[in-house]
DNA sequence: ATGAAAGCGCTAACAC
DNA sequence: GTGTTAGCGCTTTCAT
């Protein structure tokens, strides 16, 4: 007998007020059918009562579970992947999570010696589940979860066969949507700006692209051309780099089409230097990681990914892969939108 | 008898292991002075044979603690508090935690519903202590908190009597370096667009402005000016609003402190909306809360405030005060920082 | 349907 | 110093 005790009630307190045993009250607690009405009633009665509310550590002890998850950022990305992506991520994982009594474990990987303090958190089983976002081809990662056959989801993926469960969005069909766009206004030379090819991310965009410029026939000065395609690195002096080269290569381009807004950031600060009116002269459309493009200039047309929504879904997804025992991988591709802020 | 074993070793196995008790392991692990080298040095090396990791859950029921933190964001806030504010405060607890096992758990509140629910947690000690970012006058959590006598570190103050510990920038120092730049380049009408005025940063900047202003003597055409100051909410709407206002009244203002660059960005627009060159007709300085100075205007003055090492502080003051079972109170103010990017 | 009882893996008090 | 032991509050058989 030690003063340890907290002052709460226990679940043994609501039973006894109940006049039930504890096995009845943990019953209806979590649900069970296997509960008469009256003694349900009874419980219920108590726990209001007594402001009986459960022990998070003693349900995670006597259950191996834990009702937590984590979202694992790698730190190298969270200032790349512009802010707002981040926050609206949050928001809808948050949203989801709302009506849940499941945890959001934030998780800031920096060093391998991080990851490593990590693997061992999901080998102890300290959380149900995982969400991961902006994920490297190389993260050893995913496949360690998959090992652990622990719960997780991905946000993008890392290949097209991606084994694990991942939300992403429609990155072919946005690039698509975008060329497309400005091909329909009437532009004849458009260039693209890639992100690095070993992203599974830009080889979709650069895929979507692509494809508008196959489907474009005669509307275009010419068919799919490497000298029309600059590689970036999603960063706003990887994209003035890549303007700068198409510029030089082909000197009468019309149009461009950016794997980032960042980048398009970088593309139209040179494009402005070098005496190209932005968008009459050339016309920028990017993908839009970060709101960027907004402030950068209101009337950018751009394409709009649902941030928030992914989150969202990927809470969804792992709540659902947590609840049944089977490992299901479920791959969502939310679609983009063409946010047409200029008249090109 | 059951076949719930996790399969990861357990205290008591590494006891069995190193031949020792299970208290003398408990001890090694959670370093106590109390054990002979020898029998440290045995259990550390079954701990490593076996590859054993404390149960979190088990420690937590047993030792009524979590080793957990929770950074509460009030959900209405994450927007206007423009992103990178969010992701650099927890960039900054992150860091401070990484060397910790500390766990970081996000919990955004939406709705009073909500609060209510994450009252209940607090009060069943689901944490061991609590990061308030971008608490409102009339939050009820500080206080709830305070009653808990739960550790908690608030970003920013209710008021100047804050009672519970926090940690802030120091919003006058900054306000009145940015209009004391205004006045030594020779500026003589200095406006300003304050916050809301039941916010205490918003005082605090106005305050900095004020002193600035009323230091400057006869370098000024008039003394505090109540038709300088007018009274934005922080958003960029706002921001413009308050400038037409401060340009009805006073049309030959050559100079304007906002209390955010997001008004800043607003005010901005309207400026080059009415003709004015910003900088050259009317020099604009704005408290930088958000990136979206640096995005829009590269070349703009501003005042940085060191948001991830606010952040960092926020972490370290709260572990103090976890540490100690005493609740003394600890306030901290960082300076900001003048960034001057043009030449004003 | 429900009470009793056996743990879940750990900490801390207690004895030696 | 170190082993032993009694819980921490819950879930989950196992009887009944």
């Amino acid at each position: 007998m030690n003063g340890r005790h907290s002052g709460r009630p226990t679940l043994e307190e609501v039973a006894l007020r109940a006049g039930v045993g504890r096995g009845t009250v943990s019953r209806v607690i979590n649900g069970s059918p296997r509960v008469s009405d009256r003694a349900k009633a009874a419980v219920e009665a108590a726990i209001a009562e007594l402001g009986y509310v459960p022990n998070r550590a003693a349900r995670a002890l006597a259950g191996n579970r834990t009702d937590a998850i984590a979202l694992v950022i790698p730190e190298p990305e969270t200032r790349l992947f512009a802010e707002p992506y981040f926050s609206d991520i949050i928001r809808g994982i948050g949203a989801e999570l709302a009506d849940t009594d499941m945890q959001l474990l934030l998780t800031l990987i920096r060093t391998p010696k991080e990851r490593a303090r990590f693997a061992q958190y999901l080998a102890a089983h300290r959380v149900d589940g995982v969400l991961l976002v902006s994920v490297h081809e190389d993260d050893p990662l995913p496949d360690l979860l998959e090992q652990l056959e622990m719960p997780a989801v991905l946000n993008g993926r890392r290949s097209d066969l991606e084994s694990v469960s991942y939300v992403d969005a429609d990155n072919v069909g946005g690039a698509r949507a975008a060329v497309a766009h400005l091909i329909a206004r009437g532009r004849r030379q458009v260039a693209t700006i890639t992100g690095p090819p070993d992203m599974y991310v830009a080889r979709s965009r650069l895929d979507g692209y692509r494809q508008a410029v196959e489907a474009a026939a005669g509307g275009l000065d010419s068919g799919f051309d490497t000298a029309l395609v600059a590689r970036g690195d999603f960063t706003e002096e990887g994209g003035r780099r890549a303007m700068r080269e198409l510029l030089v290569r082909r000197p009468g381009i019309d149009a461009v089409f950016a794997a980032s807004d960042v980048m398009a950031a970088g593309a139209r600060a040179v494009l402005r230097e070098t005496g190209r009116r932005v968008p009459d002269d050339v016309a920028l459309v990017g993908f839009e990681d970060s709101a960027i493009a907004r402030h950068m200039d209101p009337a950018l047309t751009s394409v709009r990914q649902p941030t928030e929504e992914m989150g969202r879904t990927m809470a969804r997804v792992l709540l659902e892969e947590i609840a049944e025992r089977e490992s299901v991988r479920r791959h969502v591709v939310l679609a983009t939108e063409l946010v047409q802020r200029d008249s090109v």
